[in-house]
Parts: C-alpha cells; structure tokens; sequence
DNA sequence: ACAGCTTGCATAGCGTGCTATGCAAGTGCC
DNA sequence: GGCACTTGCATAGCACGCTATGCAAGCTGT
C-alpha cells in the first residue's frame, strides 16, 4: 500500500542520478566543467561540427534545453558556432583547444566515478545492470509520455 | 577511449532519470502535482507533522532544496506549516486534505510508471535490477564527494 | 511564384537540484 | 550570565531539465 521507496525503480533511478551528477560535478568541477557540458563534449570530441539539432536527437534533451548549455558552453570557451555551410538557419558547433584539452582528464574523472559506483555490485553483476539500465532506457524512450 | 555512453553507469542514470521524470510529470500533472512534490508526499502521507530538516534527510536533498519545493506545495494548497511545540525555530509540516486525497491516484500513476519500465526486462531480472539500484545508491551516498 | 507547412534556433517562465549567506533560536561551557 | 558554537530556516544565484512562443529560413504543392 505504502510506496516503498527502496523498491521502486523510479525513485532509485532518481536518488542514483542525483548522486552521480554529484560525484560527477565534483570531479570535473576543477576542470571548468559541469555535467551537461560534459555530456555534450562526448558527442563532440570524436565529431566536431555538429548542429543544435544533432546534439539534441543524440543526448535525447530538448532543443531548449541544448540551446542553454551550448551559450554557457561558448561563454566559457569551450566551443565557437560557425555559420552552416548549406542551412543558413543552422550553425554548426566547434571545439576549441581548451575543450579538446579537457578530454583526457574528463573522461578519467567520469570513469572514475563510475568505477566507485559499481564497486558496489558483485564483479559479476555490473554488466547485467548496466544492460538492464539501457533496456529500460529504450523502453521508456520508445513510448514516450 | 571513447567513452561509450551505453556502457556508462552514470550517463545511463542520468538519461533513466529523466525519463522516468517526464513519464512521472505527465502521470501527476493532471493531479497538479510535480515530481519533487510527490516525493516529498509520500513522506508525509504516512508520517504528518515532520519538519523540514527531518524531511531533507529522508529525502537526500539540501535544506534549501526542501524549502523551494514546500514553499510550491503551500502556494498549491498541498501542505500548512504549523510552528513547532518544542523548538521555535522549526516548523512542522502538515498536509491539507487536498493533498490527502492525492495518495490513491497519484501512487497509482507513479506504480503504473514503474511498471511500464520494468516491463523491459525479463520478470526474474526485475527484482536484482532495483537491487543493484539500491545498492550503488547507498555506496554513493556513503563516501559522497 | 506564392501560400503554407516544417525546421533551426532563441527566449521566457517554471521546477528542482546545488552552494553560499544570513539571521534567529537553541545549547554548552566557562 | 554570557560568549561561542550549532541548528533550523529563508534567500540569492546558478545549472539544467521542461513547455510554450516567436522568428527566420527552407521546402512543397498548386
């Protein structure tokens, strides 16, 4: 009757989120970079020059909510927008050097993070939970509310 | 080396978040509530009267993330704050029953959010993926940041 | 060619998280 | 009793999510 909070899977996931982009922020705060910028440099480090809209369908945000992180990203100087060569309503989003000379030092904070995280679970079990946490991800991005 | 955001744990917890988020968001909004706002709810729903401070704690956030949310819930007319008998600093909280009445159907929306994402794994994974949750949730929180 | 739909982006407004401050009230120790 | 520390709460400022608008540019069909 009573929702148990330990047992429901949207709370967790909740609670879990919270506690990572906590962890997260910490580790790369030194840096410059906060959570979100974070996760649109792992788009663009191995692919510069996408659009608003690319980056957008690939972190599945909305276009709003990529438009805020990309003006803090560029007031930062992390990235420079170009005109589009062929959509002159686009514009395509670049790195610069300060950005790609974060990659390392990143990536190494997040994996860090997620490696305190999982030395939680049984060796055995991490993969499994990962997997289940992307098989609920798709299902819950396909029938969209 | 490249960071694959469907291996991560952390990038995973933060995308199942939000969805969970919006699929909760649409499920509660006709009942004019919000997420933070439910969670707060099912403290209160069995155990009227607490404080703020005793709420930050069941619920993992910051005081002044607690005082935001109960100030929305007072202006929608959910909770009333009535001065404490022991300490004149603190206040207890109390719900209205407006907010009384919300319990049946929105646990229910929430239950229904639950099931529909856990409808992606396999029944007997069910039980060890909230499991896992729980328990890099509570290693999270033990050494936070 | 032009009217109308679609697409790319910016902006405003709001909810929810955070840290940092500040104040009032409780507690403790001398 | 009085000074210092702690505790309960409010507020401001910021990051990121969201929806809703609005505008400019591209596309379509007649």
């Amino acid at each position: 009757m009573t929702f148990d909070k330990t047992r429901s899977a949207g709370y967790l996931a909740n609670h879990l989120a919270r506690l990572f982009a906590q962890h997260l922020a910490a580790g790369i705060a030194p840096l410059g970079l906060a959570p979100a910028q974070f996760m649109t440099l792992l788009e663009l480090w191995p692919e510069d020059g996408l659009t608003q809209a690319e980056l957008c369908a690939r972190l599945d945000v909305e276009q709003a909510t990529m438009a805020g992180t990309l003006a803090r990203m560029a007031r930062d100087g992390l990235i420079e927008r170009r005109a589009h060569p062929l959509d002159r309503r686009a514009q395509t989003v670049h790195l610069t050097e300060r950005a790609r000379a974060l990659q390392v030092p990143a990536t190494a904070a997040a994996a860090a993070v997620n490696a305190r995280a999982l030395a939680a679970l049984p060796e055995q079990d991490r993969a499994a939970f990962t997997a289940s946490l992307l098989r609920v991800v798709e299902e819950l991005r396909r029938h969209k509310p």
